[in-house]
This record gives structure tokens, sequence and C-alpha cells, in this order.
DNA sequence: TTTCTAGATCCGGTTACGTCA
DNA sequence: GCTGACGTAACCGGATCTAGA
């Protein structure tokens, strides 16, 4: 409505006690980070369309891609498939066939679903791959003994702390794994791939979940002091209103502060009031912070900077 | 060179089991 | 002992990528 062409002075005291320093919430930038590093498997899809992409950690990333891209998931490791091909008794085949075998949920489900159709035969070689599986790891556990090497009902294996240490560790290194890290670690926990593979996606999901409670408490904070920001400054539009409405009070009145804007560069200073604070420029104070995507333009893109 | 297919892996969602109050 | 809540291992289906035919 003009106040500035009526000289009123208006006090932006965008002051937002959080954040002020953060570019973005720490939290978004690890999950970033975590994502990434989730997502190097590449979901190109996803992960452009993710407003995350636009904080890559490039270092991280090219980290993590190297360490998943260059492993050629299916090809590298086939001399390694070898070495751990003797341990997990014995199976000749390639990588890929390996790995279903031993950690494919597919295969294990489709060799099941064969070996139920096909019956008594199919089942026993089954059942044989199945122990071949759990001598890898399952069938012989640690401590509790429950072994998972069975009928084909869901049994449910709690992981011992040293295990579960063990995986977390790992989990922290890598968030994810490629077939020969996977093997390995399964060789040393005793368990089968499959579920180093399953619980390496469910902690995935887990921290992801997690991660999505943090941001979305983040932004529901951003958005109170937002609201609460607003409702101030409304408040002090209809104020100002008032007095606009009433001039013999504007003219008797004493501006608390005034704000004039630089021509050159069109900032606000604030100059007046000798209580009120020295003489600063306003830039673009925002809730969010001056590094947020809604901090305040500048009026006008102007190449000459302001004579100060 | 292009297309098709099989295999591997991922994720999101769901189910089922173990634990605890 | 029973029960509901919670955590999580395991599963399912779909999407994507890659290598090989």
């Amino acid at each position: 409505m003009g106040e500035r062409d009526h000289g009123l002075g208006l006090s932006l005291s965008l002051s937002l006690g959080f954040n002020q320093k953060e570019p973005s919430s720490p939290h978004m930038h690890m999950h970033m980070q975590q994502q990434q590093s989730n997502n190097n498997y590449s979901h190109p899809q996803k992960i452009q369309n993710s407003w995350i992409n636009m904080f890559q950690s490039s270092e991280r990333n090219s980290d993590m891609r190297s360490f998943l891209r260059g492993i050629d998931v299916n090809r590298a490791p086939s001399t390694v498939v070898v070495d751990v091909e003797d341990d997990a008794a014995g199976v000749s085949s390639p990588n890929s066939t390996v790995s279903s075998v031993m950690s494919g949920k597919r295969s294990e489900r489709e060799l099941m679903a064969a070996a139920a159709a096909a019956g008594g035969g199919s089942r026993v070689e089954d059942n044989e791959m199945e122990r071949a599986s759990c001598s890898l790891g399952g069938g012989s556990d640690d401590e509790d003994g429950s072994g998972n090497g069975d009928d084909g009902s869901r049994k449910k294996l709690r992981l011992s702390k040293e295990q579960a240490l063990v995986l977390e560790e790992t989990f922290k290194e890598h968030s994810t794994l490629n077939p020969k890290q996977k093997m390995a670690l399964a060789k040393q926990l005793n368990l089968r791939t499959r579920q180093v593979e399953v619980w390496f996606q469910n902690r995935r999901a887990r921290t992801k979940l997690k991660q999505t409670e943090v941001d979305c408490e983040y932004l529901k904070r951003c958005c109170e002091n937002l609201t609460e920001e607003n409702r101030r400054l409304q408040k002090e539009v209809s104020e100002l209103r008032a007095l606009k409405l009433s001039p013999h009070l504007y003219m008797h009145m004493k501006p608390p502060t005034t704000l004039t804007m630089c021509p050159s560069c069109e900032r606000v200073a604030v100059t007046s009031s000798p209580s009120s604070v020295a003489p600063s420029v306003i830039t673009s104070s925002s809730p969010m912070g001056p590094m947020s995507p809604w901090a305040a333009i500048p009026l006008r893109q102007r190449p000459a900077a302001g004579s100060h």
C-alpha cells in the first residue's frame, strides 16, 4: 500500500532464534549423503527427482559410486567368488549362480516353487541347497542354536549382540555391500548372505525412516516459526495502517526506527533513533537463515554494489 | 548396432515372530 | 499366563540396471 511512499518506518526484525547459521538442516545434509550412498546403485529417476539431490556430496558420492560402480557387481568378484566358493559348500557356478543360490531371494523362492512343483528329486536338491547355504552360516548357530535351514516356514532368527554389532559397524562404513563383502561378512558372522542382505535392507529402511522423522520435525519447526513471524508482521502492518489513518497521531510520532534505502544497491539501512542499535545494513535476514532457499532475494539485481 | 532376456539388487510395504511391560 | 505394543527379521512385488545372446 505504499507505506514506503509515505515515509513510514518499518522495523524489520526478522530474527528467528534457530538455524540462523545453518544453510539447511544438518540432518538433511546427512540425509543427503546417506541417500546418496544408499542410492548409488542408482535409481536415476528417483535420485533426480529428489530435492536431496541438490546437495550432493561429491567426495563421498564419487567414493561410493566408485565403490559400487567400480565393483561391477556381477563381474568383478568372479575371482573372489572362487575362493568364497570353497567354503560355500563347494557350489560350482559363476558368481550370479552362487549368489542366486546363496543369497538371491528370488532364487530361493523359485527353488522352493520349483521344488514344490517338481516333487521329490528337486526337493532333495533344494534341501541340499538350503543346507549348503546354511552351512555357510546359519546352520551352525553360535549360541542360541536356532538353526534356520528348514522347512520353508518363516523362522525368525534373533541376531546375537556380536553379530548385530559387527553389522552395525559395517553399516557405518558402507550402507550397501557388494557381493564379496556380503559373503565375507556372512561368513564372518556365521550367517547366510541372504540374512546379511536383508539386514542391510532393513537397516537402510530404518535409517531413512528415522531421518524422515528428523526432517519432518525440522520442517515443522520452520513452519511454526514462519507462522509466528507472519503473525507478528501482520500485526505490525495493521498497526501501521491504523497510524496512517490517524495522521495527527502520525505527525507527532517519532519513528522508533527509520529505514532508508540505498538508492544504488537498494539495501535497507537503519538510520534513526539514538536508542536503537547502531546503523546497520539489514540484508536478507530470513527465518530460514541466510543460506535458506527462502532467504530474501535482492529487490533488483544491480551490477553496481552500494556506495557505503 | 539394436533389441530382448535373465539375473541381481534395490526400495517400499507387509507379515510374522520375539521380547517386554 | 495373557495381551498389546514395539522392534525387527523375513518376505513380496515392482522398478531399474547390466551383461550376454
